[in-house]
DNA sequence: TATAATACTGACTAACCGGTCATCTGTCAA
DNA sequence: TTGACAGATGACCGGTTAGTCAGTATTATA
């Protein structure tokens, strides 16, 4: 597959020049193909960029989400959670440039909802995470601080070996980053961030991409499949959107089936906050 | 004077839409002045933003370093350092947002050279508050790692209200950062930025290393060294560089040797990508 | 081998960019 | 009224860009 040639050695160069200082013809020089072959694989170069977010932070996002609601023992997960991402960001140094270039670039309004959408999703699983580990405590006041700086420790030591190839002993930045929530979630007591704080910048666009929208992205991505299971699946999902006549179970189970294909779980994700799955 | 206007407006188009997605006739219209006008204040559209950065941070910097260096009363230094922080972020915040949206930018090796000047330059600030709060207690391992929290919090609580304009309490916000900084620099124990890391991203990108330069760092490690194998090993390493007679096997043993010493295993990273291991 | 379908090419377009410069304009001293 | 000159103008230039499309090469089919 083309695309998949494409998108490989683009992410190369934006991670070395940045998206808006890498040309098509550069991009197409670097794969041996030809100008015209790149636009049989995407209809312009911001698809193309869209293409690459989604590919990585739906896997990204979908591999958190997973540690924090599967693990069982609730002692480690901390360490796996800052492991796993820090991991992830190391595989893939070069897309982890590019996220920190282009994160607040606002050349292309759907590039920045895209970006958007991935972060709330972070922002919730890492808040699911922090009420599961340190629930029974009183973290209720100071639970939205602790995700900001859960964040803030994540984007600064990523930058830290992503701009710096600095040898990097996971082990220890997790351990290291585990002590320093931990030493936050059980003794801090001014939060900043209040439960009316948060609905100021979750009330605007947090709102969930309206059924339209999915319905749309599931159009796009259903003309792109062969006949298969998943194709069906998301054909009667579709269905199910403008007319649920479905039970929960059918419906959980059509869901389920197209989770774990790379290139529909992201759309298994939307739907199923979408049915309150 | 024409470069107030146009550095004023600028500001405001570059906060919104990014530098290079703000063209220069952009710029001129929203002056009301002609094309040409603007090559009379400034060489380039270059020299502008960097006219900006210089401006600003030159302000930024020396109110922050003179906040450090003059306070007498140790007590409150921590709360006025940051409530000077964002008190200033607030006063220019379409400045903020172009230094967060250029921030790790690679259109410009002069804007760049820019950029980590000045954020070297508040690293060294910090670290000098850090070691004078925090001196007398044992903070010598963990003050790297205490710098990097730091300065994340300053990001993330920055982009909150930077992006989402939400109504800001200054004082809840320092006291709550003051808070976290105090319960990180009291407790941890588990550092993750050594010395030695440190060393690494003070000698900016590591790529550029010569062969020159990677023997000076060798020699200079050395001389802090006792006798031991590892010292040895360096020395051999030393010799293999100037002219490899040994086979890859004894040069990745050697290698080995100093990978797993704190001290050393920065240089055993910058070897392994000399001789291509 | 002939034909149809598909994949691919690269010259081309239209738009826009940063930057220049011959020309113009308003002001003020003579 | 004249002339000189700093300040301002905007058409213009060379260069680059994303994107197109008529035509060519390759492959599948018959």
């Amino acid at each position: 597959m083309k695309k998949q040639l494409i998108m490989e050695k683009a992410i190369e160069l934006f991670a070395k020049q940045g998206f808006e200082a890498t040309s098509v013809q550069q991009i197409t020089e670097h794969c041996g193909i030809s100008k015209g072959a790149f636009y049989l694989s995407f209809k312009s170069k911001d698809e193309l960029i869209i293409e690459i977010i989604d590919h990585f932070m739906i896997q990204f996002t979908s591999e958190i989400d997973y540690i924090v609601r599967s693990a069982k023992d609730e002692e480690n997960l901390l360490y796996k959670f800052y492991y796993a991402i820090f991991n992830s960001f190391q595989k893939h140094s070069d897309f982890g440039k590019i996220l920190i270039k282009e994160q607040s670039r606002s050349f292309n309004e759907d590039f920045l909802v895209k970006m958007r959408y991935y972060d709330r999703l972070m922002d919730k699983t890492i808040l699911s995470m922090v009420e599961r580990l340190y629930g029974d405590h009183e973290v209720e006041e100071i639970k939205y601080d602790l995700v900001f700086c859960i964040k803030g420790f994540i984007s600064m030591y990523s930058q830290l070996f992503l701009f710096y190839n600095v040898p990097l002993d996971l082990d220890l930045l997790s351990t290291s980053l585990v002590e320093k929530t931990e030493l936050l979630a059980r003794n801090s007591t001014v939060p900043f961030i209040s439960k009316g704080l948060i609905k100021i910048f979750e009330e605007p666009p947090i709102e969930d991409l309206t059924k339209e929208q999915i319905i749309s992205l599931m159009n796009q991505e259903m003309e792109e499949m062969e006949e298969s299971v998943e194709k069906e699946s998301l054909m009667l999902l579709k269905q199910q959107m403008h007319e649920p006549t479905f039970g929960r179970a059918i419906i959980k189970g059509l869901i389920e089936n197209i989770r774990n294909h790379p290139q529909t779980k992201w759309i298994s994700h939307l739907l199923s906050s979408f049915f309150n799955m």
